[in-house]
DNA sequence: GTGGTCTAGACCACT
DNA sequence: GTGGTCTAGACCACT
């Protein structure tokens, strides 16, 4: 997916830091001009890789650059 | 809702006394971790199945156990 | 609520008809300049009066007119 | 009332701008060791002195400092 | 100081 | 792109 590959460049670049919010869902769709699903699906892959948290009712957040994580 | 399970088999085993008042909405909001909107709906969940009263001003109070209200 | 009452009687005069979508949530929150959760209070107060069916991903559509549903 | 009197003061020396929000009933409560009720009532007296306008769901906010708006 | 209503806006589930 | 749920926190009404 290419919105996932670029908000995961932004996070691994540093250009979107630690424990900040992703623009809304709602937000996204307008800035990509594509169906909140496609959002979603980008957003469900960043959340697979664990470069991103969603929490109902406040929003989406950034957990970590590089998959720091897992395993270290 | 698990909040409104919770409490309602809490009332069933007899753990909450008919009568007795239940946590503020504050208060379970805060031992539940959740907001006080969601605290609301599970109330209202165990209102509609007839166990608890909310009286405003007052407080939540459990009404009966297993549904003792009808036909006795 | 003041809403609610608005639609029932468009509905009751068959100013909408029945199996027609009402206006979203959103474009309702916009129309009346409330928040969303208010004309969800609204909403479910006219599904309660058996007026009108929410339907999850596709809208809420009038059902009848004047309780016409029961004893028919 | 004495806080009704302190806030008016604030307000009327500009010490609380045009349009900004007053603390929270909550808040003020707390600030000033009284019952919700009280503050309710302060804020009632600034409201009827035009003052503040309280906004459901919002805040209360300043209007305006010594009356401006009626009769100028 | 409790329950009741409302705001503004987020993610979730569905079609 | 809709309805469903949730967050956080405000004022309102009542006891």
């Amino acid at each position: 997916m290419i919105i996932a590959g670029h908000i995961a460049g932004q996070i691994e670049r540093g250009e979107r830091a630690v424990g900040s919010r992703l623009p809304s869902e709602l937000e996204l769709s307008n800035m990509w001009q594509v169906a909140r699903m496609t959002v979603r699906r980008a957003i469900r892959e960043l959340t697979e890789r664990g470069l991103v948290r969603a929490v109902h009712g406040k929003g989406t957040f950034v957990t970590e650059s590089r998959g720091e994580a897992s395993g270290r």
